[in-house]
DNA sequence: TATTGTTATACTCTATAACTATA
DNA sequence: TATAGTTATAGAGTATAACAATA
C-alpha cells in the first residue's frame, strides 16, 4: 500500500538461490524417489511424517493437510493414492466423527525404510557437500525464523476455508 | 553403495526449512503473478531473464532451457504461451539456422512492469521479514555455492540429450 | 451454522518419444 | 552423427465448487 521495498542486490541474490537451490533439489530428490519406491515428494512427505514424526503412526487428515500445504481434495487425492498402495489406511476419528485418521502400514514403513538411504544420500551430495556444519547449521538457523513468519501468516491454499482462528 | 552419511539433526533441520520455506514462498508468489498478470512463475522467469537479464532482450531456447530448469518439450509449451499472449516473439537465429531466438515484446516488458512491484512486495514481506541484512546476505552467501555445485553436476531432465561436455 | 472430508471436474504443467531440419 | 526445436500424447498434480455428514 505504501512503498513496496524494491528489494536490494542482495535480497535478489539469495531470493534467486533459494529458488533455484530448492527446486534442483526437489527435482534430484523426486527423481530418486520414484526410482527408489515409487513416490513422489509429496507422498514421501506424508509417509516421511506419519512413520517418523508421529509417535503413533496416524494423523488426522487436517492436521496432514496442515502440514503439506495442500487443498484438501489434493490430500485426499494423495491420502487415496497411498491406501491403494498399502502403505497407509484410513478410518474414521475415534474422538470425532467426522475425522478421518490416515495411519500408516507395516508396508508404508517398510517403503519408507527402502527409500530413505537413497533420500539422504541425495540430500548429503546435492545440498551440504558444498557446506560446512556450520554452514548447515547456520542455514537452519536463518530459515527457521522465515518458516515460522510463513506459516503464521498463511497464504496458503490449503485454508480456503479459513483454520479456526486462535486454536493451535 | 557404501556408509550413506544419514544426516545429522542439523542438517534435518535445514533441509526441512529449506523446502518448506522455498514452497511456500512459491505458493504465495505464484499466486500473486497469477493474479496481477495472469502468469505462472516459470512464465514470469522467462520474461525476467529476458526483460531484466539480458541486454538485447533476446534469447535461444537453449539457453533459456538451460537457466529454467525444464524439458526442453516444456520450454516450447511455455514459450508457444508467451507468444500467444503476445508477451515474447519467436524468430530464427541469425547465426545458427537450428536455433530460435525469443524476444520480449513490449507487452511483455509492460506486463513484467505491471507484476514486479507486486512481487517484489510478496518476496519482502514473506521472505525478507524476519531476515535482517546481514541475514539476507549470509543466506545468499551460503546458497550461492550450493546453487554452483548443482548445476555442476545436473541431475535435470532439461538435459536427456546430454549437453556438450566442456564447453560454457 | 461451522467443520471435516470426499467427489466431480477441469485445467496446468511436465515428460517421453518420435520427428524435422540444420551443423 | 550430433544438435536445436517441435509435436503428439499421456499422465500426474492441483484447485474449485458442490456435496454429505457430524459438531
Amino acid at each position: 500500500m505504501t512503498a513496496d521495498s524494491p528489494l536490494d542486490a542482495t535480497q535478489l541474490r539469495a531470493y534467486f538461490a533459494l529458488m533455484e537451490v530448492a527446486g534442483l533439489l526437489k527435482h534430484a530428490v523426486e527423481q530418486q524417489l520414484r526410482e527408489a519406491g515409487d513416490l513422489s515428494f509429496v507422498q514421501f512427505q506424508l509417509l516421511a511424517r506419519l512413520g517418523l514424526n508421529s509417535a503413533t503412526g496416524s494423523e488426522r487428515m487436517t492436521d496432514l493437510a496442515d502440514g503439506v500445504v495442500y487443498s484438501r481434495s489434493g490430500l485426499t487425492y494423495q491420502a487415496g493414492l497411498l491406501e491403494k498402495a498399502g502403505l497407509v489406511t484410513r478410518s474414521p476419528s475415534a474422538d470425532d466423527d467426522r475425522g478421518v485418521t490416515v495411519t500408516i502400514t507395516d508396508a508404508g514403513r517398510t517403503r519408507l525404510e527402502t527409500v530413505l538411504p537413497g533420500h539422504t544420500e541425495v540430500i548429503s551430495h546435492q545440498l551440504f557437500e558444498p557446506l560446512t556444519s556450520a554452514d548447515a547449521s547456520a542455514l537452519a538457523d536463518l530459515l527457521a525464523p522465515v518458516r515460522d513468519h510463513m506459516r503464521a501468516a498463511p497464504p496458503r491454499s490449503a485454508a480456503p476455508r479459513r483454520r479456526r482462528a486462535g486454536a493451535e
